[in-house]
This record gives structure tokens, sequence and C-alpha cells, in this order.
DNA sequence: CGACTCACG
DNA sequence: ACGTACGTGAGTCGT
């Protein structure tokens, strides 16, 4: 028999945390959902996570309850329920009705002292409780069988409030959060407390007296001050608001623990309940309904042989590969559709066959792909090389909406309502269970990829159109990715033998190091465990603790910095930390990364992937390889020409995103310091701290680079001072007087918030779109993340579509001049190119020009460029 | 598989 | 009062 476990849900107050922490989504119907929607997700990963045998949803019954006889005003001066939140109640208990779970409600009680009643009940049973409610009331319940779980921030998001954490969140007992509310008050109950007694005060007044009574008992030990007059004076009030803050764990319920069997979801139900209020999402990934979706049929040939006539001027051709890493996995076929016959190749046919490289190498011959860097960059290593694309359905999604996330083409299909094509998982399985299928079920997968990719076309295309992106994916993005396949295709070569050299170096040291840790320590443990870490420094060494984690103390390396003072450990922890990531990520790692056939590395850039526009880059990243440190920045040492007498070339674009700024704000003074060349630092440190540019001290330009950097990332006082380590006042005052001093900047941080607000979402300089469906969010952090987001994305965003447009000119700039020279990376701002020598002085030339020139902003660019015989010596 | 830490722009 | 800087990827630990 397995242990039983009692799950009970604060129905009400889940519903309000819901409905305020969302956005207000609708159905179809008009109806709202958010707070459904809310309570269904954290339901799901409720239930997931807990398992429980028995269930029940408690609800607040009418208006009075058992505490207005003692205390009319409970509860008073509350707002009415919103009728958004109220029409949404009948469907929540459908919902909880679909799940098949009990609901239950009583006469002047509310839902706290039902949940009380049978968690108490529950735990004499021997039964395991856990309480879910958005109220941290429920927490005095909390003991060693009854765990309380308050939800945060979305839904998702909960905290455990066992009597451990109340202990240390608080100090005090769960019996005590009674006596806290008591002496505090609850402004939303309407419970009066002590005035001016808040939660610091009643926590310092608990950890000395206990309880409220024991408080009283005493009151006459305590010393005079205006703090014991206002004790005594309301001494009945503190009473009474103890009284009613206290759940009732004998409530006269009708209902036992008999009747609260949970048997699991009727799963058809559910997704009636989930149908009729437009959940998709939820709809899509459910576990419920089988991932195997009907599809219509399709008629489809596999071909083993590729005549002329089944090429067609236009199709969509879908390159299958077994997995993601395109440079050198197996190809298995290739799916072709005009939307009339959907034909799949099987690679080996397809390799082989003249025809077919001649039309994919035919660039009037139009071809449609759902990822045309991955399928170009895949068959080319079979000597083919695909001309004419004119669709691509990843990228095309990526403009349309930068969160639409997979490269899995029915995920990408299924965002836009085509159903008629089934996801990898279904046909390969996944995990241990992966295989490709056969030869039939694999070609009317590919087959049916390939259709998708057809019929969609026309759909992407128009709304690209409407929104007035077509030029930015079709003259920007779709040109890029070939250009990126090709940098990929290319590679950077990697000298072995100086990471091994490094390697050893570095693993020497790590002895030494790891040696002295132990010894300063008393005893060996796992340096690279935070949690192991932690109980050294933080209980047998009793370093003050700076920062905790969700989980125990924080190590993180700002913590550490401020502790190396304390302890010698500290300083030797902090090398450990930087010689072992160096050594696993980037000598391992890298090592493992480089292809033996030509000693390089192929990276992967995703180019579908950032919310901004940025690219990032995998397998291996090569966009934070490291610079900052100088033993780190050593590893760029390995970096080097794939040929003799060649040369890295890099040029990076000089505060490319403060350039980006003063373009968007107009602000005449920051457009006026980069007209005038200006170190734009040393500018800002003249006007917030009002001194001539000879006075400006190194700290003062320091922090002039702390505030710029938080303009552009979104400014909040409190990220400032964690950054510069100074206080929050501090860090407000230095925001103050740069946005005095530059005025445009304010206008135009205020305005694209609220032009985010308005529209939803916020546009780069070529018209790239990020939604901010959080914008207007009554949740204070979501809202606040997306009014930094809304500030930092076209800025970030802006200075991607530069560099972008830099590429591709460079690329057709590099051809026009009949140059050898090829570029390998981007690193957001800076692009790493290989060259002879010869070509060099060339390159000095035209690749500052074509940077420069990319887009004409309001300000001038400026690249800076060096060359040499590794990444190292090219700084 | 999530949390933590740390590398880059 | 709320609790944070923006955007990424990889290695490691521990459930």
């Amino acid at each position: 028999m397995t242990k039983e476990k009692l799950l009970l849900l604060d129905g009400n107050s889940l519903a309000y945390r819901a409905f305020f922490a969302l956005p207000l989504l609708t159905n179809e119907g008009g109806i709202h959902t958010n707070a459904v929607y809310g309570f269904t997700t954290m339901l799901q990963k409720i239930l997931e996570e807990e398992k429980p045998t028995k269930m029940l949803v408690a609800f607040d019954a009418g208006k009075t309850t058992f505490r207005h006889e003692s205390f009319q005003e409970y509860k008073g001066g509350r707002q009415k329920t919103p009728p958004e939140l109220s029409e949404q109640f009948p469907y929540l208990r459908k919902l909880i009705d679909a799940y098949q779970i009990k609901r239950y409600e009583l006469e002047m009680y509310e839902a706290d002292d039902i949940i009380g009643t049978l968690a108490k009940s529950a735990e004499k049973e021997d039964f395991d409780v856990v309480i879910v409610s958005g109220d941290k009331d429920l927490t005095q319940l909390a003991s060693n069988r009854i765990n309380v779980y308050i939800t945060r921030k979305g839904m998702t998001d909960i905290e455990h409030y066992t009597p451990s954490h109340i202990e240390e969140k608080y100090g005090l007992t769960p019996n005590q959060i009674i006596d806290m509310k008591g002496l505090m008050g609850d402004t939303s109950d309407n419970i009066p407390g002590v005035p001016g007694v808040g939660e610091k005060t009643a926590i310092k007044l608990l950890k000395e007296y206990g309880t409220v009574e024991n408080l009283y008992d005493q009151i006459e030990g305590m010393k005079a001050s205006k703090m014991k007059e206002k004790l005594v004076a309301n001494e009945e009030q503190a009473k009474l608001s103890k009284q009613l803050a206290t759940i009732n764990t004998d409530a006269p319920i009708t209902i036992t623990l008999n009747d609260l069997a949970y048997p699991g979801p009727n799963e058809e139900e559910v997704l009636n309940v989930w149908q009729e209020l437009s959940f998709k999402s939820l709809i899509e990934k459910s576990e419920f309904q089988s991932q195997v979706h009907e599809t219509k049929e399709i008629s489809f040939s596999i071909i083993d042989e590729v005549s002329t006539d089944l090429l067609k001027d236009q199709m969509a051709v879908h390159v299958e590969l077994e997995n993601d890493h395109y440079h050198t996995c197996k190809v298995l076929g290739i799916g072709l559709s005009n939307g009339e016959s959907n034909l799949f190749v099987p690679f080996d046919v397809a390799a082989k066959s003249e025809p077919l490289r001649l039309w994919l190498e035919d660039a009037t011959k139009e071809k449609y792909l759902s990822d045309s860097k991955v399928a170009q960059a895949a068959i080319q290593r079979y000597g083919i090389f695909i001309e004419g694309v004119s669709f691509d359905l990843l990228l095309s999604s990526y403009i349309v909406n930068p969160a639409i996330s997979g490269e899995d083409v029915a995920v990408l299909a299924n965002e836009f309502g085509y159903r008629d094509v089934q996801s990898n998982e279904v046909i390969y399985g996944k995990g241990a269970k992966w295989a490709v299928p056969s030869i039939e079920v694999l070609a009317e997968h590919v087959a049916r990829k390939a259709l998708a990719v057809w019929t969609l076309k026309p759909t992407l295309e128009d709304k690209l159109s409407e929104n007035e992106q077509y030029n930015l994916y079709k003259e920007l993005e779709l040109p890029l990715a070939s250009i990126l396949g090709k940098m990929e295709s290319e590679g950077i070569r990697v000298n072995i033998s100086t990471l091994e050299k490094m390697g050893q170096e570095l693993t020497e040291k790590l002895v030494v190091i790891e040696k002295e840790i132990y010894e300063l320590a008393g005893e060996k443990f796992n340096i690279n465990s935070p949690k192991q870490l932690g109980v050294i420094l933080f209980e047998k060494l009793e370093l003050p603790v700076i920062k905790k984690t969700k989980t125990g103390y924080s190590t993180a390396a700002d913590v550490l910095e401020k502790l190396e003072s304390e302890h010698d450990i500290v300083k030797h922890i902090l090398l450990y930390r930087q010689l072992a990531k160096l050594n696993s990520t980037y000598i391992e790692g890298l090592t493992k990364e480089v292809h033996p056939e030509d000693s390089k590395v192929h990276t992967t850039f995703q180019q579908a992937l950032t919310s901004t526009g940025r690219l990032s880059s995998t397998n291996p990243n090569l966009q934070n390889i490291p610079i900052r440190l100088e033993e780190g920045r050593k590893i760029r040492q390995a970096f080097v020409p794939s040929h003799q007498g060649w040369v890295l070339f890099s040029a990076d674009y000089s505060q490319i995103e403060l350039r980006v700024l003063a373009h968007m704000s107009n602000d005449e003074n920051l457009v006026d310091a980069f007209k005038q060349g200006m170190d734009i630092h040393t500018r800002t440190a003249m006007d917030v701290f009002h001194v001539p540019a000879d006075e400006v001290t190194s700290d003062m330009r320091r922090a002039a680079k702390a505030v710029n950097f938080g303009i552009v990332y979104g400014i909040s006082d409190y990220g400032l001072s964690q950054n510069l380590n100074i206080t929050r006042k501090e860090a407000g005052q230095f925001i103050d007087k740069y946005l005095q001093s530059f005025p445009g900047v304010k206008e135009y941080m205020d305005t694209i918030v609220q032009d985010a607000k308005l529209k939803g979402f916020v546009t780069t300089i070529l018209n790239r779109r990020r939604y901010l469906p959080d914008i207007s969010s009554s949740n204070f952090n979501l809202r606040s993340f997306a009014e930094r987001t809304a500030m930092n994305t076209p800025i970030q965003g802006s200075a991607a579509d530069i560099i972008k447009k830099a590429m591709i000119d460079m690329d057709a700039r590099l051809k026009k001049e009949g140059l050898k020279s090829k570029l390998l990376l981007q690193v957001h701002d800076e692009l790493i190119l290989e060259a002879p020598k010869e070509e060099i002085e060339i390159l000095e030339r035209i690749v500052p020009e074509v940077m420069e020139n990319a887009i004409e902003l309001a300000v001038p660019l400026k690249v800076d460029f060096s060359y040499g015989d590794t990444w190292y010596e090219a700084k």
C-alpha cells in the first residue's frame, strides 16, 4: 500500500493570484480565462510533482463567516471581485470536476478553515499533506507532515513553507505566524493589528516573548517607549487580530478524508474544457492527447530514380537528417513537394542522381526549405550546392515572432494552424528509444514535411508583408543563412597541441590549489559542488552569509569577492574556479569539438533562437571564448589561420549599442558626443559628476561606464547599485543625473515603454519585432521585466541588424574584390576573418568601410581592427 | 533535468 | 512594497 498523500488547494486564493499574476487572456468567445489558465498550469505542475492519492479544492462560501461575529469589519473595504474574474469561477469548477477532484465549501467558514481542519485530521492519520495557496496565512499550518506551498510570480513558481523554511525566513515557528499577524495586522483582510507595528517589529517582539499572550503578561517589564504605549493601548485589538488570523482546525465539515480519493483526471473532459477555453498551448503539449494526432491522408511516392519531369520550377525541398549535428551526421533523404506530388528520395539515390544535383544547383528553380542553412550545409558535404532558395520556414517564422521555438517542422507548422505533419518525436521516439523507422514511415514523414513547407509559404509571406517585415526576412535573414552556412562549413583551425600544453599546466596548478584548499578547510570535499562548498564556508568556517539562493548559500564570485578579507581559503577558491572553468570548458570541451580530419571546429550559429535578433553559437560556443582575464585570453592563442602565410583579422564596432541609442533617441547631447568622437564614458562622467574632462578620475569613468550599461539594459537603481557596490540611493542619484544630462534618452525610454503597452511589441531599426505579453501585467515583476526588455531589445536588436547587414555586404564585397579572405566568426559586435598576408592591406581599407556603412545612423559608426598569427594576437 | 556558476557581447 | 540589471551556452552537481 502506498503512503497516502492529501493535496489541499485554496480555490479562491489561487484564482485571485492567477488573475492578478497573468495578463487578461480571453478565449474565442470573449470570456476571460487567465485565472483558470494560471490555476491549470499550477495544477498540472503540482500533480506531476506530488502525485497525491487524495485531493480537495476548498472555496469560500458566501460573504459572512463566523469571524464577522467577533469583528464586523473583517475583510471590510475589500474591492468587489472584478467581473472579469467572477465570470471565470463557473469554468474553474467545471475544470476541477473534469479532473475528478472534490471541491467543497461551507457556510460561515472560509476555505482556510476547511483546509486547516482536513489537514490536521489527515496528519493524525499519518498522511502526508500538501497545501497550496496564494495566501501566506496558511503557513501557520506547516508541520513535519504538512507542507504549505505558496505560489509566487507566475503561477508555477512555488515557495515551499516547511517549518524550517519559516524558521529561516522569519525566525519563527509556524504557530507564531498567527501571533505575527495579530501584531502587524493584515490590510487585505482588514485585520487591524497594532498600529505602527510591521513585520520587522512583530518578529522582534515574538523572538523575545514567543506569543501575543505572553507579551501582554510581561508587558509591565518592558522598558518605556512609544512602542510599548502603542502595544498597551491596543491590547484588545491585538488579541482580536490574532484570533481572526487563526485558522479554525475544527470546522464542522460534513466531508471526510475517505471522500477525497483522487482517481486522476477524466482526460477527455479536461480536454473539452481546455478546448472551450482555447488553451491551445496546453492542448498541444498535453500528455493526455497522444501526440500522434490524426493527419489527413496524403499520397506520396518513394523514388528510386529521379527523372527530370518530377522536378518542377517551384518545389518545397526538405533535407531530412539523422540528428542536428548537421556538419557530421548522416542525411536520410530528401522530400519534395509541389502540393500535388509528394516525393521521398532516399539519400543514397539522391547522392548519385545527376538530374537532381543539376536541379538543386539551378538558381532559376525556386526551392522552399524548412531550414535552408542546415540543408545547404549538410548537402554540400556531398558536393551538392543548393541554389535558388526562395523560402525558409524557420526564418520566416522567427521574423514573424522570435518567440516561436523549435526547428521541428511539425512544431512550426502547428504554430500556424497546419496539422498534417507529425513531430519528430512521434516518428523517431526519444532518448534511448530513438530509432530510424521503416522506409515507408520515414518517406511519408519527410514527404509530409515538404508538403507542410509548401503549404505554409503563402501564409508566412502574407504575415511578413502585413507586418512590413518581408524585406528583413528576404534581404537580410535569408541571404545571411547561406553566409553563416559557409562560415560554419569553413570552420576555424585550432592548434590542439597548444591546448594540450595549456591543459597540462592548468592541471598541475589545480592540483596545488586543491591541496591548499583542503588544508585550509581541514578536510577534503568537492570544490565544484556549491552545496558542499557552502557547508565548508558558511557552516564550518562560519563566514558571513551575504546572499542566498533558492536552495542554499550563494557561492558566486561576487559573493566570494566580498569574503576575500575574511579567510585565506576564499582567494584560493576563486582561483580554483577560474582555472577549473578554463580547463573543463575551454581546454577539454573545445578539444572534444575539434574535427580530426581538418583540425578545425565547426560551430553552429543559431539564427532563429534569440528574442532580440542576435545570433548564438553552439557546439562549440565560439562567442564566449575568454578575453577579460589574461589567463583565459591565452586560449585564443590556440585559434589559428587554416593556411601558412595567413592571418586572423578581427574588426569590432566601438560602442555600437550606445550609438544605436543615440540614433534612436536622437538625444542632442549623446549624438553630439559621438559626432565629436569623444570617449563616451568620459563624456558621461563629465555630465553626471559636473566636472571638466581633465578632472574625470578613473573611478568616475568606471561609474559612468556602469551607468551607460545600465541605460542599455533598461536601468534600475537596484541593478546599478549591485554592479557598482554602492547604495541604492546613490545609484538612483546617478541615474537621475544621467537622465537630466541626456533628456532625449529619458524621453525615448518613456516613449518606448508606452508604445510597447499600446502595440504589445517593440521593433528594431530594420523592423524586427519582439512581443512583450507581460508589458501590461498587474504583476510588478513581470511588468518591470517586460519594461526593461522594451528598452533593451530595440537597442540590442538594432545592433544585431547592423552587423548582419554588414556581413551580407562583406560577403558581397569580398567576392567583388576577388579576395581569398573569408568570414569565419561573428561575435555580436565583431567579425573575424582569415586572410592571406597579401590581402591585409586591402582588408584594412574595406572591412571598416563596409562595417561603418552597413546602415546609416544619425551618428557615425566606428570600427577598430587588428590582425595576427593567432586570435590572441588579433586584438 | 533544474539549479548554479561563469564565459562572452 | 514588490525584487532586477539585457542577451546567450556549457560544465557540473545532485535529485
